[in-house]
DNA sequence: CAATAACTGCGTCCGGCGGACACTGTTTCT
DNA sequence: AGAAACAGTGTCCGCCGGACGCAGTTATTG
């Protein structure tokens, strides 16, 4: 499984000399699997389902991906692509752009959340995210680890943001979901007094950019502090 | 669906007069539930297996819980628990103990990961850690939404934690992803000069009490600054 | 006491899933 | 002209979640 992974996402891809010609691509079979996925979210992609759309049949799939794990592992390859070129400016600035542009990714492929739980072996496109992260914390006094740390942090931000975000999109049965957290809180409130005081007071719309740029500047201020004081 | 899991989660549940007496009850259903996903995983916890656990055939599960999405629900709350009691000190020293009880908790159970992605409604053990943690910041000077979005964003931060430790473990196949990685860098690492430069600078076994603490100590800071800056 | 209504647990069946395997047809090499 | 390598297909399997109806059990009602 791990050198399956390891050989579609890294390649050597070896074409074949004989035998007829392949009808479909790893990349259109990949682009598919991701229009479905943005379409109806990852339960929805099967076997099937792909092969439907693609005019085969399921088992001619098996000739490409050796199964659904792998085919999913392209497909967030192909979701994500290469990071953007990073903005101009300082670490922060840096930061601050690609954090925003990995937010874009996960609101247009709601699936890669499903898709990036569990340990997975990353491919080129992802570890470019990594690196130009990493890239903007370069000279900036911070250990390797510590660097190393704070990516993953942005990450992690930038994942529960997009999470809510799906949570209380209102679109859909989540509309449900809210209006019954809302009735809880009306049945139970009192249980639960701090909570009770923060909603009130929070505006209704919850703005989820207002929520990702909060959480944003608190990490930004937080590293600025540490290498300021590594810095004097 | 979700006005079944609410009445599971917030109750009542009323109890037939007439009939047999239930052979069952919800919390044990819960429990054997966790048992399993504790041990093999969340994909291994099916109607069947759980069935056999409680020596009764899988359809009988289904007079307790409407349907596998409800029992998911049911064993969160159940595995999660009440949020344990606020630490001594200052509201940076309770989201500190806070935080590291819910590292411990998906610690414990680590498919808590896969079962809290996707829209959901909360049970009242879910809600009371938020409860928690909104009360630690009760007088900080922060509005309604700041103080949700803090505590989302130190969530975010522990579930991220969460993650990359559960793909770090030494146990099982994902050493091999680890080491794929490392080939990959071995072979490709040209390509990603500041990923191998912060990787090379990192201790080897990348402590996840580190990183647990290196984000919280840099999201608690953003906090104070903007906290002492509201009041000054 | 008997009848009945409510309830639990079980057996059967269905559609859909991922995937193994053998087979046919096609292409390009020796 | 083989023969080897390859693509696509059809069939089959086990497992999954779940709908449905049936048999047995228990408390209420007459």
């Amino acid at each position: 499984m791990a050198d399956d992974v390891m050989r579609l996402l890294w390649g050597p891809h070896p074409q074949p000399k004989r035998g007829p010609k392949p009808a479909l691509t790893l990349d259109g079979i990949a682009r598919a699997g991701v229009t479905i996925a943005d379409a109806e979210g990852l339960s929805a992609l099967s076997m099937q389902r792909l092969a439907e759309q693609l005019g085969k049949t399921k088992m001619s799939l098996y000739r490409y991906v050796p199964g659904r794990a792998e085919l999913v592992a392209l497909m967030v390859e192909t979701a994500i692509a290469a990071a953007p070129e990073p903005a101009a400016g300082d670490w922060r600035a840096r930061l601050t752009g690609w954090s925003r542009a990995l937010a874009g990714v996960f609101a247009r492929h709601p699936w890669l959340l499903d898709a990036t739980v569990g340990p997975r072996l990353m491919g080129p496109n992802e570890l470019s995210w990594m690196e130009h992260a990493l890239a903007a914390l370069d000279g900036t006094g911070l250990t390797g680890a510590e660097r190393l740390d704070a990516v993953v942090l942005l990450t992690s931000h930038v994942r529960g943001i997009a999470l809510q975000s799906r949570a209380t999109g209102a679109e859909g049965p989540e509309a449900q979901l809210m209006a019954a957290l809302g009735e809880v809180m009306r049945k139970h409130g009192d249980g639960y007094p701090s909570l009770l005081s923060a909603m009130a007071s929070a505006a209704e719309p919850l703005a989820q950019d207002q929520a990702l740029a909060f959480g944003l500047e608190r990490i930004l201020d937080g590293l600025e502090a540490l290498i300021t004081r590594r810095a004097g």
